[in-house]
DNA sequence: CAAAATATTGCAACAGGTTCTACTCCGGGT
DNA sequence: ACCCGGAGTAGAACCTGTTGCAATATTTTG
């Protein structure tokens, strides 16, 4: 029992690309086999921290469940953070895919984009510890390390493109300001819950507060 | 060069309390050797962070530089996040009681909310090191290591009591909610900083944004 | 003041993210 | 078919947060 370690921040910095190229094959198209290696470890992740959380997805595990070396797993993703919002990306497109197809039915678009913002974080609390997970390695991205901000705006940019379609129509003044606050409430209110500082339950309390004080219709 | 670890989540769990007490002397009234003792921790990971940010607040370091053992710096403070969240603590009550005695001046609520907000984030642009630092410790917090949660609610008090300080006069309905997500919208802004997701200036802008979208006087 | 209870110290040991090394393997150009 | 460089592999090694422990030092108690 008892026993770990905990977060790194991983300086890295220089160093790195020492022999030949040293970029993540994610750069060129990726070889079948490669992007069936890149899927193996993804859900080998997703798999580990689904039942486990964020501790429990070690790269060591990973690896094995993904039957790569650990080298391997390296050089597809640079960190274990990366590698973990390189998943939460993928989740994201599809919710948001799903949320395409059956779009919110709120009145006002304060309700709509509150409900879409509410969705997002019902389905996180149905894997609540895959959830965490996420939202740990998202908001422990080393902003020194290579593509990390990339990666983050990625995460960003699928969470604006659900809020946008909620409030179609015409769009408000300042929108972009909007929708970026708005975005850094959701993450907020996942972190906060993550955290143990708010219950599950107060999540949609806050997003809503969020939209209908922002959102005026 | 090169090379480092990162970020731990612990486990810790059960275990720990094994022999006597094993709390930490935070509780009952510190002796003056220990608060003494104390103080200087927390100093030797300011001035550590301050140079260097998290990664070099390295607890054999901060050991050392307040003559103080390993184990006994661990049985101050349980991690070395708790342990930079109350240096923030300390950080955030100082701030308080300066804006305290300097109120803030614009005509509106939502004026003076947006300069109080505008104000910490200011302070802490000046010390960017030391503020990553803390903000990183703040979001990294896990839930499960006792004491951690409590030591985030004093914080995210303090920067209550600022805003409060700023809404004075009758209290609008809804004024607990507001506020909540006021205090989620000033961490998220300063975590899109720390991570190099967004630029210093954007976050006088944002809460700017917030303030007055969510505050209309 | 002596005994008992607590706090500190110094250090070794662990754990898990990340890096490094020495090879082996594979696909394409000649 | 042969050769080359990049991609993979296995595993050791390194770094730093955290824990465990025995020996001392300080405080508290009776």
């Amino acid at each position: 029992m008892a026993g770990t370690t905990g977060r790194v921040a991983v300086r890295r910095a220089a160093a790195r690309n020492a022999s030949g190229n040293g970029r993540a094959p994610d750069e060129s198209a990726l070889t079948p086999k490669q992007s069936d290696r890149r899927r193996r470890v993804i859900q080998a992740a997703i798999s580990l921290a689904t039942k486990g959380g964020y501790d429990a997805v070690q790269m060591r595990d990973v690896a094995a469940g993904a039957r790569v070396a650990l080298g391997t797993l390296y050089r597809y993703f640079p960190s274990k953070d990366q590698l973990l919002v390189a998943a939460l990306n993928e989740w994201a497109e599809n919710l948001r895919d799903k949320q395409r197809s059956r779009p919110q039915k709120g009145a006002t678009k304060a309700d709509r984009v509150a409900g879409v913002l509410r969705g997002t974080v019902r389905a996180m609390e149905r894997q609540p510890k895959l959830s965490a997970a996420f939202v740990t390695a998202l908001g422990s991205l080393d902003a020194e390390e290579p593509g990390s901000i990339e990666r983050a705006a990625q995460v960003y940019q699928t969470m604006t493109e659900m809020i946008g379609q909620a409030m179609d129509g015409e769009s408000l003044p300042d929108q972009d300001q909007l929708m970026r606050v708005l975005g850094q409430v959701w993450f907020a209110v996942l972190t906060f819950w993550v955290r143990g500082w708010s219950q599950g339950i107060q999540m949609a309390d806050d997003l809503d507060a969020a939209a209908h004080l922002m959102i005026q219709d």
